[in-house]
DNA sequence: TGTACATCAGTGAACGCGCGTTCACTGATGTAC
DNA sequence: TGTACATCAGTGAACGCGCGTTCACTGATGTAC
């Protein structure tokens, strides 16, 4: 039965973020397009009337979440925003934690559209990270301080997760490095 | 046709290797068994003679190369280490490459045998790094700094990986963090 | 505004396919005498 | 040492199953007059 333009529109950014969780919680591989569909409260028949195929979805799911992120830390300080990545609780709650913690691993592995999310998510964050600090003087310095301080947060949380759930290294690796990443920024500020 | 006791052991480590090479280049589910035992140059029946399911021969194939990476890092400085890590070729030879960069995601949703080894296989490593330096006045720091790289560097290749190969932020996100840990380790030596 | 018709979002059965796993079989290896 | 037999690594067909995708169909929505 058809449906109104608004509502159709509606149901396909529902299936978009629904995805979105089922795929950093399951992994690509993890969910099936019928699994998708009935999380959203839909039969599987009608997913192609949205998307060209499965691998679309994903690049169109990870997009959303990334603007999502960038609209969430604002207003927020570089301090704030890593104080809550690099936290247990986010560790746990892959559905709704950060995408590239969750699927960078899986992108690496898909299409050239999915990669360009992926980077221009990458790009987005460095840069909103960026504007946060109204100096510019040293622009290229903070930049540089900011892939670090990413890529250490990424890789900490990710490795904290390939542990068993009660591993105490899975904690310490969490703990050291939010303390780090921290210590970092306040040196930077004296500095 | 049965095979020698020692031709039979040979063939099982060789496909470990096989596996632990295929698993890294194209993920978890991104092989199948029938590839696999092809690879290996076997026909896909033989599998469940040495391993008791896919999962269990991706616990061993992982512990394979952790113990790999670690013989191989034997009378390495860490500064040689992290310089051979954080390269383009180690990138882009994933393949051959750390297993904890390739496969860290997957191995986050799998048993908790593997994520038991991956969890051993990064104690393994801290404390090989640990054990480079003599200096055992300050060994809690140097844990400390040695997570912190660990993560920087994993953090660093993954994203590096999510994004497209012609990706001028791609490279940049692994030259930056090599500069970073290397004058991290220097500032070290002099402070 | 009311009517007739085209559109198309959503349904659910069906498709071919490849997956992990099982199994009867083969024949060289290992073993007991 | 030689012989008879049990073992078992490796083979290849077959299994059930779930996957991504297609398709004929439904019926409310949107549109043309």
């Amino acid at each position: 039965m058809r449906v109104s333009k608004a509502q159709a529109q509606a149901n396909r950014a529902h299936i978009v973020e629904t995805a979105s969780r089922l795929f950093r919680e399951l992994g690509y591989d993890g969910v099936g397009v019928a699994d998708l569909m009935a999380a959203a409260g839909f039969t599987h028949g009608g997913f192609y009337k949205h998307f060209g195929s499965k691998a679309d979805l994903m690049a169109e799911a990870a997009a959303s979440s990334f603007a999502q992120s960038v609209s969430n830390s604002e207003n927020m300080s570089v301090e704030a925003l890593f104080t809550m990545y690099l936290s247990r609780q986010h560790r746990d709650a892959r559905d709704v934690g950060c995408t590239m913690a969750a699927l960078c691993g899986d992108a690496a592995r898909q299409s050239p559209e999915v990669r360009s999310t992926f980077a221009e998510g990458i790009a987005d964050m460095l840069e909103k990270a960026g504007s946060e600090s109204p100096d510019t003087s040293n622009a290229e310095q903070q930049r540089t301080q900011m892939i670090s301080m990413l890529a250490q947060a990424v890789g900490a949380i990710m490795l904290s997760r390939s542990c068993p759930d009660d591993s105490p290294l899975a904690d310490e690796i969490i703990d050291v490095c939010r303390a780090q990443i921290l210590a970092n920024l306040s040196a930077d500020v004296k500095g």
